[in-house]
Parts: C-alpha cells; structure tokens; sequence
DNA sequence: ACATTGACCTGAGAGC
DNA sequence: TGCTCTCAGGTCAATG
C-alpha cells in the first residue's frame, strides 16, 4: 500500500482526524518498530502534546508536536492509520496506540512491522541524513535535471524510478503504472531514452501519483486505463486488450504490456 | 563502485 | 481440514 499517494492519504487522514488533540497516553505494542528511540522515551516525547501539522517527504509521514520535535511514521509494506473511538474498532495489529484526551483513538496498525516510527528535531536534516532525494511531486522537481540524471544511471528504468536517493516517493506498482502511462518497457536502459520519451515519463510521475491521490489511492476508483487493479495473472492489457505479462526485476514483480512498452 | 540478491517479519491464499 | 509453499505495494546489508 504505502507508496507516496497511499501516504499523502494517510496524511490527509491524519489532518483531518487528529490535529490539535491533547495526547493523553500512548501504549506501544511492538517496541521493536521504533528506531533510535525506547518506548518509555517516546512515551514521554508525545503524552500531553497535540500534533500540530503534517507534512510528507516521498514515503514518510511527518507530524509536528508542540514541542517543535516531529513524530516520523514509516508504513514499510503493509502500514496504515486508523482513527476510531470504541477499541472493538482497533485494527488486527495495531503497534503503537495513541489515546487522546476526547477519548478517539490514532492506531498506527503494521502486519508485518516493516516500518519504523521515530523522532527527529527536524524534517530537513532527517531527510538530508536518510539520503532522500527531491519528492516526485515537489514543484522544483524538474524536467531537465530529470533528462541528466538518467544519464548517470545503469540498471533499468524501472529500478531508476523506485531508488528513494533518486526521486522519493515511487515504489513497486506505481513504478509500473507511470511506466505503463509512458509506453516504456521496465527494462529500458535509462541513458538510451529519447528526449520525448523521457519528456512523456516525466510528466507521468506527476500524471499518475496525482490522479491516486485523486482516487484517494483506491485502486477500485483508478481510471479504466490504469494497469494497477490489473496485477494479476490472465489479466488483459486496459490499452490494447493484450495478455499482461510478468517479469522480475531487482526481485520484484513487474506487470507490463509488451505490446504498449517497448524498450 | 555499482547493481542485484537475500534477509528482515507476518499472514493470506493456492495447491495438495 | 490441515499442511506446505509462494507471494506481498519496503529497505538495508551482503554479495557478485
């Protein structure tokens, strides 16, 4: 789920659920999702703070307390907030449990606890120190630094889009989509793209993560030529009616169309 | 030096 | 039903 329109979700969710809201307790279920931080500490970093604001660097969600200090969330693969009143309504597993002083409640729930929540004194630094390259949807994001920087890569497009030190924020599916979008072949040699090829997956990062977040990054509500709710094997091409095929890149599934992607 | 693989965790779903 | 195997939207350390 929690690539950079799933987080931007998240983010909204969080404004509009839990800002200004006194902290009243904090229970940690798997302390070992916290980094650089004990769970006692970083009981006492939130219990009588309210979150202030938000913001979002690629996949990190970023809430700022009155402190000054900001809470990091990181969703790893199966991440996700919930916000609910009555605690038959806390989610399966649930791994840091935040109760506020209206009695709601802010569960940050992880199946497979490959995220990671944290502390830092400030947003830039974190990301400057976390190798973080410019967000995809930042507007100094720019089309000709873009064109050279792949010129710098080796490996595949498709890998290209997904490095966080690179551009922040694409992961596994939306990598396919914006590839799909641009009618390039997740093997592509980044350096050997023409100037209109690389102009046309350019504009499809913003194309693509702006029209999830649209959705709300609910894959039922994607555009009929959206090939995300298409990963599935026997699945046809939304474009050209094509079987959709499967390769493995980097160790990861990547679902394309050979017909409308060539390399 | 760089790109790719395996390990980290847990659970859902497929196949037998 | 119950067991085993494979796979999952992320990232880091180890490997080639």
């Amino acid at each position: 789920m929690p690539e950079l329109p799933d987080v931007e979700v998240f983010r909204g969710y969080l404004d509009s659920t839990s800002l200004n809201q006194k902290i009243e307790k904090v229970q940690i279920y798997s302390p070992e999702i916290l980094k650089g931080i004990s769970a006692s500490e970083m009981e006492i970093a939130l219990k009588d703070n309210t979150f202030e604001s938000t913001r979002r660097h690629g996949k990190y969600l970023f809430s700022e307390l009155d402190t000054g200090r900001w809470l990091v969330f990181h969703f790893g693969m199966t991440g996700f907030l919930k916000y609910f009143k009555e605690m038959e309504k806390e989610p399966p597993h649930d791994r840091m449990l935040i109760e506020f002083l209206n009695g709601y409640h802010l569960s940050y729930d992880c199946q497979r606890k490959l995220g990671e929540i944290r502390i830092t004194e400030n947003v830039d630094k974190f990301t400057r120190e976390t190798n973080l390259g410019i967000d995809a949807l930042d507007i100094a994001f720019d089309p000709d630094w873009f064109r050279e920087k792949l010129n710098s890569q080796r490996g595949s497009i498709k890998s290209t889009l997904m490095k966080q030190e690179f551009v922040a924020g694409i992961g596994n599916i939306y990598a396919d989509e914006i590839l799909f979008q641009s009618g390039v072949h997740p093997k592509a040699r980044p350096n050997q793209l023409n100037d209109k090829t690389v102009k046309k997956l350019f504009t499809q990062i913003g194309k693509v993560l702006n029209k999830a977040i649209e959705c709300e990054a609910q894959p039922e509500r994607f555009p009929q030529n959206f090939i995300i709710p298409r990963r599935r094997t026997d699945q046809k091409c939304p474009k050209c009616g094509g079987k959709i095929e499967i390769l493995k890149i980097s160790g990861r599934s990547a679902y394309y169309c050979p017909k409308c992607q060539k390399g």
